[in-house]
DNA sequence: CGTATCCGATACACGAACGTATCCGATAGC
DNA sequence: GCTATCGGATACGTTCGTGTATCGGATACG
């Protein structure tokens, strides 16, 4: 329960880079699957060939860990994300063709899918939000990211409803809003149904009769 | 980690029922807060005034504890909507005007509101979901409550479009869904933020704007 | 090749939460 | 009103995770 601080310290050496690399890396899947609250330092070094010796010598507390992870899965996550509007640029010209639902769904799902559809990243992602409900200090965390995400997402949407030719009939940004909660609610009944989101033919169909619908021609 | 299994032996003294219930009541609030595993169990019996002697001779483990909780509050659950969905009888006549914006929004948002709008159940039900895509026995559980919470909004919200002569665009099921991912998108920013959904008069504008979105006059 | 430093391993002491075994008071039945 | 049983309190031992203090080997540098 100690506070969470962002403490990039860039004078590491490689070695210590490496190690600390190694530990988030393990952090991320036992995290994901005991729950952070539930998992033991003594788990996240086990997992990573570490004894807590190690851990120790390189963060203050497992909060401090899990802060790392965000701050790290959050870069990568941008990244992704700036990728994919970037390969927007060609996409954009190709789709002339009159839409067809599965086309559209194809493509948005597309944007969705990738940096989001990981189960390990839903479930350590859901527990970040549900940590920013109870402690101020780390909805402020959450808020920025979160802020930063849906600036990506929208610019993305955009693009991509351009390229079609439709607008939102709401406002962008609650148009993204509800496409996004619906995308996290059929990834996370995938996950309780064990079977991914990929492979769910009517998560396409259903997302793009939404998109659809609170859509029209520009 | 025990499995969680619901035992309603209905043979308890009036006094048992009493403390039972007392010891759920002191749950509900410090789960909401700490976090399930985060509590312990002396802090749920602190907060009910007993000692880790009542709490054993009534519940086995914190498992269990939490599985009579969550079967309680959906039953409560289940009967605040079945109240509204009786409420709606007179409501149905009353809406004949041309509806308004604002008045469909008002008239959705009391439907999602009331139930599920306390900060301390939005805590709880969050976790509850962390813990069904971690654990498959209880996304089983999970399943069913939603399934049947799933199916009183369905007719709470088809009711209320009937009143005002509308219809969904899309299939019924899926705008119930994307209506409650919305609201639980928007009551969560508001926790966050600090403030209730109630008191966020652009949410109730949000939501009456989608439904008008995703559904047309019938 | 020797030495100093860095970094992870080992060992230990402490505290917290757990679960149980036992005790004692209240309540119900006769 | 006396007794038996039930239910919650008390007290104990145990386990588990933590954090620190110290040790030992590897790596860089002269």
């Amino acid at each position: 329960m100690a506070p969470i601080s962002t403490e990039t310290d860039a004078l590491l050496t490689p070695r210590r880079q490496r190690t600390r690399e190694r530990l988030i890396d393990a952090a991320y899947d036992v995290f994901a699957e005991e729950g952070v609250h539930a998992s033991t330092v003594e788990q996240v070094c086990e997992r990573a060939g570490f004894t807590r010796g190690a851990f120790y010598s390189n963060f203050t507390s497992k909060e401090e860990l899990f802060a790392a992870l965000m701050e790290r899965q959050q870069d990568i996550l941008l990244a992704a994300l700036a990728t994919k509007v970037d390969a927007l640029g060609p996409h954009l010209e190709k789709v002339t063709t009159p839409l067809d639902e599965d086309g559209l769904g194809e493509l948005l799902l597309d944007f969705f899918i990738g940096p989001m559809d990981d189960r390990t990243w839903c479930l350590i992602d859901h527990e970040f939000r549900l940590m920013s409900l109870r402690d101020p200090e780390v909805a402020v965390v959450f808020r920025t990211h979160q802020a930063q995400f849906e600036a990506s997402l929208i610019e993305i949407v955009q693009r991509a409803l351009d390229s079609v030719g439709r607008t939102f009939v709401v406002p962008t940004g609650v148009g993204v809003r509800v496409l996004g909660s619906l995308y996290q609610d059929m990834l996370q009944r995938g996950i309780r149904d064990g079977h991914s989101v990929r492979d769910q033919a009517d998560a396409r169909t259903t997302m793009a009769r939404l998109v659809l619908a609170i859509t029209r021609p520009v």
